[in-house]
RNA sequence: CGCGGGAUGGAGCAGCCAGGUAGCUCGUCAGGCUCAUAACCUGAAGGUCGUAGGUUCAAAUCCUACUCCCGCAA
């Protein structure tokens, strides 16, 4: 029995660009979503613009109601209105209470970025480049009021690669949930969904990133910071403060980077023919590409060439 | 109009505050040294100092407007 010719009625909850395959793959196959529900526009980028999100952009263009509420509770009554059989959430952004959760009459069911129950929460993708796993996946679960916590339905895996960073992954986690909430669904409807409980001693939970936590500590071991600098490419970035003459200016550092077997004091720089090799906790980094404050994108000699940084902090 | 930084030969920067011959580190080209070289030495070419106005005897430098780039913030 397929899930097309059941047709439930699906409300689809999403706000992130990695929710758009998933979202896609319902308006192509089916069954078509009654309603988004999303974040309200936010003002975004250098001039503060009120801007709505992809995802919005794409449900209005197929013809899709969008609804925006401020908090998504405020919104209970209308989407009881729509009697739901399911709920899909995916990168949304609010925390969702009771009265969301008994909307649906079969299941709310949310596509989380990682392989539960490791790295619950919003830098699930981050966290797997960041600890140096070998792979990552996608895990639907029914949601409860714990967040990321619900028994898990289906996932699927995929590999990190070498050069994996934060980008490239997301970008190949979004595909993938998009075959996970396919299978999910079509589980659901023939009755042949899992419903396994997560084991809490097994769970770990990483918070939002902010700005900050992208400042390097070079006193970490360099295939930790290598590691970091994909794992945060390109949101939150990391970079670190250069010691430029008396003060010190913000550099940002790209992927990617290169371990080396120096023996470098934590920030020393050596500097020879263009390579810029910073010293860690134990080895150092060969660095590739940098950015400067007011300055855009450049490689490590471009940088060498015109400022003369004595170190890093 | 959210806050701030920037635009100077091919690249990255200094010079601007206290206007008066355009500089640094590289790159390019030519020659030299060398078994040889991305190393070293010597020399050369290359810039309407983002655009348009204004002030001035004189503007990269001061004033005004505009264009583009970037950081913060989201």
């Amino acid at each position: 029995m397929s899930i097309q010719s059941l047709n439930p009625r699906i409300v689809f909850i999403a706000t992130g660009d990695i929710a758009l395959p998933s979202f896609r793959i319902l308006l192509e196959n089916g069954p078509r979503p009654l309603a988004l529900v999303t974040q309200p526009d936010k003002p975004v980028g250098r001039h503060q613009i009120l801007s709505p999100s992809a995802i919005k952009t794409e449900a209005l263009a197929a013809g899709i109601p969008v609804l925006q509420p401020e908090k998504i509770g405020d919104a209970a009554a209308q989407l009881a209105e729509l009697s739901p059989d399911i709920l899909v959430v995916m990168a949304y952004g609010q925390i969702l209470r009771d009265n969301i959760l008994t909307l649906p009459s079969k299941a709310i069911i949310n596509l989380h970025a990682s392989l539960l129950p490791r790295y619950r929460g919003a830098a699930c993708i981050q966290a797997a480049i960041d600890a140096g796993d070998a792979e990552t996946g996608v895990t639907s679960m029914h949601v409860v009021r714990e967040l990321d916590a619900g028994d898990m339905i289906f996932k699927k895996s995929i590999p990190i690669t070498a050069n994996e960073t934060g980008g490239t992954l997301h970008d190949r986690l979004a595909d993938l949930a998009a075959e996970v909430l396919d299978e999910t669904l079509g589980r659901l409807a023939d009755g042949t969904a899992l419903r396994i409980q997560q084991d809490a001693a097994q769970s770990s939970y990483i918070p939002k990133l902010e700005r900050d936590d992208g400042r390097l500590d070079w006193t970490q071991p360099a295939v930790a910071l290598e590691r970091r600098i994909r794992a945060y490419d390109p949101w939150p970035g990391t970079f670190t403060m250069a010691i430029e003459g008396a003060g010190e200016k913000r550099l940002k550092i790209h992927p990617p980077t290169k371990v080396m077997d120096a023996d470098l004091a934590p920030g020393k720089i050596l500097s020879d023919g263009g390579r810029l090799m910073v010293g860690c906790g134990s080895g150092a980094l060969l660095l590739t590409s940098v950015q400067p404050e007011s300055g855009r994108r450049m490689s490590a000699a471009d940088y060498l060439r015109g400022r003369n940084p004595t170190g890093f902090c």
